[in-house]
Parts: structure tokens; C-alpha cells; sequence
DNA sequence: GCGACAG
DNA sequence: ATCTTGTCGC
């Protein structure tokens, strides 16, 4: 699937900041998915090296969670990290894999925030305004947003706030006992209560990430094996 | 000025 | 994210 909505990528951080201010005004927190969800996505990415990132989009059955299709993309580094701009390092990346899709997925899960966010606008939101496609932003750590203590109970979770209104932002859950909780938040197209809850329904016993999340990540650990390059030699000396 | 800071 | 093996614990 393509993208929607494009914009340049090649900004500065000042620049970066105003667009996400500007397109976060576009976010849906409202449940606007399909009745029925059948394909459900996860996408993750991983720098290689020094100078490319490497995402991998993931495509699972819903609710069997079987992984029907795993798309992978290379592209150059072209933007620092900067916290709260990740999606101008990653984004490149992402949006090649989802365009190489076979399977269109219902909704997507981001390894990123969502409106839990300076700007209430992280790499979840950005995707799904971008792609239109409904997402959530299902993080391993904080980035922005203030939250009590989770039980350590498999379910427990706390409203994750905006330290400047007190609005809730997302929900930190604690998806596998013993285990650091994980920070969820509306991307796209989707209340938070729904996200939650669609998160849940994603996680495998034992797992501290939805499973979508989880093969994202296995599969972008994996360097893609270099694609043999034509070389005078093969095949032609002897 | 100081601490925090998705991946 | 990455540099990096074995190891402590359920």
C-alpha cells in the first residue's frame, strides 16, 4: 500500500517540529476500522550499520496471529535521532516496506509512541495519517507523559498523562509479569480503549510484545543476506 | 542551568 | 539502535 499524504523528509529539526504540530491536528482518536479485522501489521526497524535502517513489516491472520507475509526495506540514513523525531529517521524506511505489501493490512502496530508524545504526534500517528491507515503506537520505553506505578499483574495498567493539561495521552500496560510495562497510544483511526484492547488481543501468553511486534522485530534483527552482486567473475573464470 | 530523552 | 558472552533465575 502507498502513502496517502507525502511530504519531504530532508528537513531541519525546526522545520520537523512545526510539520509534526501541523499534521498532528489530523489524528483520529475516534474507531474508524473495518468491522471485521482480517490482516493486522507490525513494523519495526533496525539501523545496519552505520548508514542504512532496515525496516520489516510483518502481516499476521487476526485473531489467529499467523504470519502471512513479512516485507523488508534498506534505505540510506539521511536524518539523526532525535528524540521525538524518530520518524525522520525511520519513516523512509517504513513506508518503502508497506508499499512492497501483498496483503494490505487492516491496522498497524508501530514499535514507537503515538499521541503519547511532545507533539501528540510520534511515528504511529505519522504513519497512520500518512498511509490512512489505522495505527498504535506500542512502546517499549517513555518517551514524554507522566504515570503511577503499573501492578505487577499481566493486564494491570495506568493512564499515561500529559504533564502540561493532565490529558490522557495513552496507557502504560503491563503485558507480562516480571517484565517492564509497555507504553500504548492512539496512532490512527482507533480510541485508546480500543487500542488497548486490540494490543491485548495481540499478545501471546508468556510474550511481553504483541505478536505482530514481536516477528517485526526477529525478522529486522536478521541482516537481509546481500543479494549476490553480478560479478564478472562468477561463472567465468575457468 | 539541569535533567530527560521512542529507536 | 549499537558495541557484546555468559549467566542468573523462573
Amino acid at each position: 500500500m502507498r502513502a496517502k499524504l507525502a511530504h519531504r523528509w530532508d528537513l531541519t529539526v525546526d522545520e520537523a517540529k512545526r510539520l509534526q504540530w501541523e499534521l498532528s491536528a489530523r489524528v483520529k482518536e475516534v474507531d474508524e476500522l473495518p468491522e471485521t479485522i482480517r490482516y493486522v501489521a507490525g513494523a519495526d526497524v533496525h539501523q545496519v550499520g552505520n548508514d542504512q535502517m532496515q525496516a520489516v513489516v510483518c502481516v499476521l491472520s487476526f485473531p489467529e496471529l499467523e504470519l502471512v507475509e513479512v516485507s523488508r526495506a534498506i534505505v540510506p540514513v539521511t536524518f539523526p535521532y532525535v528524540p521525538g523525531l524518530l520518524a525522520f529517521r525511520e519513516s523512509p524506511a517504513v513506508l518503502k516496506a508497506f508499499e512492497q505489501l501483498r496483503h494490505d493490512p487492516d491496522i498497524a502496530l508501530f514499535d514507537a509512541q503515538g499521541r503519547a508524545h511532545p507533539r501528540h504526534f510520534g511515528l504511529a500517528c505519522h504513519m497512520g495519517v500518512l498511509l490512512d491507515l489505522p495505527s498504535i503506537g506500542c512502546a517499549k520505553s517513555r518517551l514524554y507523559g507522566q504515570a503511577d506505578e503499573v501492578a505487577d499483574e499481566e493486564g494491570a495498567m495506568t493512564p499515561l498523562y500529559d504533564p502540561v493539561d493532565g490529558r490522557i495521552l495513552g496507557m502504560v500496560v503491563r503485558t507480562k509479569k516480571g517484565s517492564p510495562p509497555i507504553y500504548v497510544s492512539v496512532g490512527h483511526k482507533v480510541s485508546l480503549e480500543t487500542a488497548v484492547d486490540f494490543v491485548l488481543q495481540c499478545n501471546r501468553p508468556g510474550q511481553r510484545l504483541p505478536e505482530p511486534l514481536r516477528l517485526a522485530h526477529i525478522h529486522a534483527r536478521q541482516r537481509t543476506a546481500e543479494p549476490p552482486k553480478p560479478s564478472k567473475s562468477q561463472g567465468t573464470l575457468f
